[in-house]
DNA sequence: TGGTATATAAACAGAA
DNA sequence: CTTCTGTTTATATACC
């Protein structure tokens, strides 16, 4: 059953409403400036959906087969539960007073207290005291899916983490001992052998085990978000008055029932997906700019470009991979991405090597139309020299072969997959949007609605 | 109360 | 030799 609609107030304006609230709590951000460019244009049935398309649509609910994405999209269901009603500029806005409290009640002299307070909202660039809501783990997965081949060496973790996090600056040392200690110990973190002559300093790249990667999303998805949670609490504090959206057709996920970060629900997915747009390209770019290992800026065309392919190889892998990965809605935390996870991936796909899940670096020729690469190949020879050749091409995904679990024919499943990507370039394209990052067909997209 | 997840510290080996 | 990287062990804390 889906949410019902109010249609007393139209998307528009509660695209307003949601991009005044996104605003006093991420001032200057990327995704408020995003939302208040899509609140500017026209509603597009092309952009209906901009996240669900994206790379981060895993975040989303479960990642079945959502027939009624629209609903999810129109931001009614904020309207549904009143969600924005107690969006005030004293209920959101915590410039000053979080940062009063941060600084009075948080931090002791040169003391860095570990816990943020939770009912305020965490900004990374300016809580410089409060260590980050994430686990290492966690920032480790943002980290390596922010790179643009999804494997990074320790060396750029760091880097990662410093730049969007600058508690981490002058956090004890201790914390890169953290990092490498996860990398070792978590099942979710592989390392790739680099190439022969691949010149990236010691030690290997790292990237993140596909089979452990919806873990890893649902961990991140449990994060508190301060803000979001807090508007939840304000708009639903009865528990079990939480919904969760079950697509038609399946029974309702074995979710924890408890309200809080563990409930999933289609607010939570559009929050978490939120969320981590702002951590990933908004706030990262705030205060010192983030910069990749090779010093290029994150903000540059090169680096949008890389963006732009990122979004549409990680959204590739999706497709690939999205009929054989099992959908990982786990009760129990453990079954989430501990150290001696089980490895549930393995159950009628064993993945036997990273490479085989995922092409780096490949060309996806149903992606050729965005040719303009020029930089991309010798951009990324210098931190990832082991892209293969594409005339070593990379075996197909075996687990698609193999799997028991895709039951439809070659064609019709060609037909979807087409379908699929169709939509990836157009996901692709408003996940850019949304991180601020015009593209040629949002651009002519918005010009054309300006016109 | 025990199990689990996570953080932290430390020791150590090996590579660059 | 130093620094960095990766592994392993141990301990502590929080949570369920």
């Amino acid at each position: 059953m889906a949410p019902t609609r109010n249609s007393d107030e139209s998307d528009a304006s509660m695209r307003e409403r949601l991009v005044n609230s996104l605003s006093q709590s991420f001032p200057g951000s990327a995704l408020s400036k995003a939302l208040s460019c899509m609140s500017a244009e026209d509603s597009d049935d092309d952009m209906k959906d901009p996240l669900s398309s994206s790379c981060f649509a895993e975040l989303r609910l479960d990642k079945v087969d959502i027939e009624d994405d629209d609903e999810l999209t129109s931001l009614s269901w904020l309207q549904d539960n009143d969600l924005l009603k107690n969006i005030k500029p004293s209920d959101v806005d915590d410039d000053d007073d979080s940062q009063k409290e941060n600084d009075n009640i948080h931090r002791d002299g040169n003391h860095f207290n570990p816990t943020h307070p939770p009912h305020v909202p965490y900004n990374p660039q300016k809580h410089i005291h409060s260590k980050p809501p994430y686990s290492f783990s966690c920032l480790i997965f943002m980290a390596v899916e922010d790179s643009p081949h999804k494997k990074l060496p320790v060396k750029d973790i760091y880097s990662w983490i410093l730049n969007h996090f600058p508690y981490f600056q002058n956090a004890p040392t201790g914390w890169k001992n953290s990092v490498r200690h996860n990398l070792s110990l978590n099942k979710c973190f592989k390392k790739v052998d680099k190439d022969r002559g691949q010149s990236i300093g010691k030690g290997s790249l790292w990237c993140i085990d596909p089979d452990y990667r919806p873990n890893l999303l649902q961990a991140l998805r449990k994060t508190p978000y301060h803000p979001y949670h807090q508007l939840q609490m304000l708009a639903n504090p009865q528990p079990t008055q939480q919904y969760h959206y079950v697509p038609n057709g399946m029974r309702p996920m074995p979710l924890t029932p408890r309200f809080g970060p563990n409930t999933i629900s289609p607010h939570r997915d559009i929050q978490d997906v939120a969320h981590t747009l702002v951590s990933l390209k908004g706030l990262g770019s705030r205060g010192s700019p983030a910069r990749s290992s090779d010093g290029e800026d994150y903000a540059s065309n090169s680096y949008r470009m890389r963006l732009k392919r990122k979004q549409m190889q990680l959204k590739t892998d999706f497709v690939k991979r999205r009929h054989t990965e099992p959908i990982v809605v786990t009760e129990v935390p453990s079954e989430d991405h501990t150290y001696s996870l089980t490895n549930f991936g393995n159950i009628g796909s064993p993945a036997s090597s990273i490479d085989e899940e995922y092409d780096f670096g490949e060309e996806d020729d149903n992606f050729s139309e965005c040719s303009d690469m020029s930089d991309w190949d010798s951009d990324m020879d210098e931190v990832d020299g082991d892209i293969p050749d594409k005339h070593t091409k990379i075996t197909p995904h075996k687990n698609i072969q193999n799997s028991s679990m895709v039951k439809m024919t070659s064609r019709k499943r060609k037909e979807m997959e087409e379908e699929e990507q169709k939509k990836i370039v157009e996901g692709a394209d408003a996940l850019l949007n949304l991180a601020g990052i015009m593209t040629n067909s949002s651009s002519l997209k918005s010009n054309r609605s300006h016109s």
